[in-house]
Formats: C-alpha cells, sequence, structure tokens
DNA sequence: ATTCTAAACGGACTGCGGTCCGCTTAATAT
DNA sequence: ATATTAAGCGGACCGCAGTCCGTTTAGAAT
C-alpha cells in the first residue's frame, strides 16, 4: 500500500516507465472509466477491470494498489481541479475574499463536488481506515479549512475544529443526506452557511 | 439484512426461540466476547466464531445476520446503559441542565465511550453504507441532539445541524484522531466543548 | 408413543479483494 | 546481433463475508 503519484515516474531520480506499462494504463483507464459509466462504480469489480483492459489480476493491483486506489486514480483530474479553484481560483473560493466568505464557498463548492463524483470518492475512501483520513487530498482540505479558520481570528485548536467541519463535509455523509434522505443540495449548502457563520461570529 | 431486536424474541405475538437457538446464541456471545478479548475486534473472523463455538458458520449468520450485526450484539449492553444515561440519567447529561451543557455532557460522555469500546463501534459500521447512519442507537443520538438544539433556541434546520454535530462524534473518526495522532481525549473534549459553546452563544 | 412441521442447522459453495511467484520482455550494455 | 537484467506480467491461489439447500430436530398436536 503505498501513495500513488498524480503523474506516473514524475518524481526526479526514477526512471520512466516502461512502453508495454503505459500502454496497459491507457487500456486499464479507459476499460475502468467505461464500466463506471455502464454499471455504476459499487458493480465494477477488479476482475472484471482486468479482464476488459484484457491484462492479468496481477497487473491491475500493480498499477492501483488496491480498488480504492483505482478509484483515486480515476478522481484525481476531477480533484486537482479542485484543489486549483480553492488555492489559485478566483474568490470568494480563491483567495482575496474574507476568511469567512470563502469557507462558506468551500463548502459549497464541496457539495456539488459530491454531487458530481460522490459515489467515487465513496469508494476511494472505503476499506481503508488509514488513508481515509491521511490520504493527500484529504490533508490538504483539512490544513486550508485550519488555516482560514486562523485567518478568522479562532486561535484555540483551530486543527481539532477543522477536522469537526471537515467531517460535516465527509463525501459518504453528503451523499447519504442526498440520496437516502433526498435532501436537496441547497439545504445542504444552507446548513453548512448557517454552521459556518454561526461559528465565526464576531471574530 | 434486518433489525436485530435487543431482546431476542421479544416482540409480542411471536413465538418464544427454540431451546437449541438458546443454546447457540449464548455459546457464540461467550465465544466471541472470549475471541474478541483474545485477538482483538479486527482479527475475529466468523469462521474463527462458528468453530470456536462449535457451531456451523451459517448458524453464526442466521444468528447475526452480518459481521456488523454481531458488532452491535456485543455492544448492546454498553449501548443500552448509555441511551439510559443520557435520557434519564441525572444532569448535565440527562435532563434537568440547560441544553447547551447537557450537549457539552453528551459529547464528552460519547467520547469516553468511544474510548472504550471504539473498536466494536468501528465494526458495527463497516460495510454498511446504510446502516451506518439509519442504525436505530444512531437515529436515537441525533435525534437527541436536534432536540437539544431546538431546545436552546436554534430553528434554522436543526436536523441538518443536528447531523453535523453527530459527524464531529462518529466512532471512526475520533478513534483516528487517539489512535493515529495521539490526542489526548481532553483536547478532543476540549474542542467539542469550543464549538458548542460558539454554536449556541446567545441562543 | 407417534406423527408432523416449521424452525434451526451445517458446511459446501460463491464472489470479491488482494497476494505470490515463476515466466516474459523492454531497455540497455557490449 | 547478443547477452543481461530488472521491471512487468498473468493467473493460480488465499482468506473472508455471505448464501444456499439438503438434513436434522424441538416441540406441538394427536
Amino acid at each position: 500500500m503505498s501513495l500513488i503519484p498524480i503523474r506516473p515516474g514524475s518524481s526526479f531520480g526514477t526512471q520512466p516507465e516502461r512502453s508495454d506499462a503505459a500502454r496497459n494504463r491507457e487500456r486499464l483507464l479507459q476499460a475502468a472509466r467505461d464500466l463506471v459509466a455502464e454499471h455504476g462504480v459499487d458493480a465494477v469489480t477488479m476482475d472484471m477491470l482486468a479482464c476488459r483492459a484484457d491484462v492479468g489480476k496481477g497487473t491491475v493491483f500493480r498499477r492501483f494498489g488496491s480498488r480504492a486506489g483505482l478509484m483515486m486514480t480515476l478522481l484525481s483530474d476531477a480533484e486537482a481541479e479542485f484543489q486549483r479553484e480553492f488555492i489559485f481560483g478566483p474568490p470568494p473560493l480563491g483567495p482575496g475574499a474574507p476568511a469567512c466568505e470563502r469557507l462558506i464557498a468551500f463548502g459549497e463548492a464541496r457539495i456539488k463536488y459530491v454531487e458530481e463524483y460522490g459515489e467515487l470518492a465513496r469508494a476511494a475512501a472505503e476499506h481503508s481506515p488509514q488513508n481515509r483520513h491521511d490520504a493527500p487530498p484529504v490533508v490538504l482540505w483539512h490544513r486550508h479549512i485550519e488555516m482560514l479558520l486562523r485567518e478568522a481570528g479562532l486561535d484555540r485548536d483551530p486543527w481539532l475544529l477543522a477536522l469537526s467541519l471537515g467531517a460535516t463535509l465527509d463525501p459518504e455523509r453528503i451523499l447519504h443526506s442526498l440520496r437516502a434522505h433526498g435532501v436537496p443540495s441547497e439545504r445542504l449548502a444552507a446548513s453548512w452557511r448557517e454552521l459556518v457563520t454561526r461559528l465565526l461570529r464576531e471574530c
């Protein structure tokens, strides 16, 4: 179980991957996207993927490490885009707006993200109690929230407070509200706004 | 996958279970407690349990429905005690104290509970995205928090807000803070207190 | 005591995620 | 061209949760 770099062989000092490996990766990613589109995330099995991509099962696990790793890879583009937006993008999500507004925008963006990629995100976290909370993207959101809390003047253990706020935005939870209880995303966003504004009042 | 009644055969109109079934249940529960004590929750498999209790594997699943069901059963006593305390017990956890103080006490009690039974609680929720949020005890905590929020004067969608607060107290999350990051439970409790008091200021 | 039947039983079986290890091959050195 | 070798490959294999179905048996009815 190792970290999956966003670009394979992107680290300096390591040689680029072999041509057959690159070809197999493309085949696997294409097959995975097709299968997800055809049957939905939850119905895609690793054997099915190996079969469709016409590679051995071992190759699938060599590429992605685990089912969760595969899902992370499928998410990586959307994830990178999301990160770009809240780090470099225009306000209120990106820098330039007051912390409180950025925090609200962050939650709203996250809810939209889960609406679109929730199943993948859930599958990427399943069966990984470790990586569920320590995966690089999760740590990044967490630090982002913590930074905004500090910026808003919340100095009492902002790290743990950020953890609590992050829990509210957990894909599985949001997805459950959306799908199982039929809560419209606007209502989730409104509740998030309420939570954040109450928390940051007079800071 | 069905709900597991706290007391078997406790519903009216159903006949009591057969004697061999009762004997097997006791054997299974004893074996399960022993195995958990010996090897830890995560290492206990259903085959192991069937073997130790000297019953067939089918019997294990007939009793408990799933691994998660078994863990819920093992938790049911502690769970019932916890419920009793925050519903009927002395303040500030039970009725008689201001909503804000009860909410703080609730979180503190929950953190202690997770410290003691966290592994079981996590295992009881694993692989059940459905029952994870809709299991009777979870729904009860949730309603309790919602009630306290209303009592404190928070009228803007207290149901969703209760969901957010509940997310903070999720066993897996608390356990991860405690074990993986070594956060002492007092610090978790302090952060919870901070969160609740900020949220309920001037209500 | 005998019969009846629905509940309970047990263990072979399935499907899935994940590992292992002997074989193949791309890339490099000569 | 040939030899070398480490990365890559494939699929048999494992452990586990959960299902299926033919067999057994407790308890009621006679």
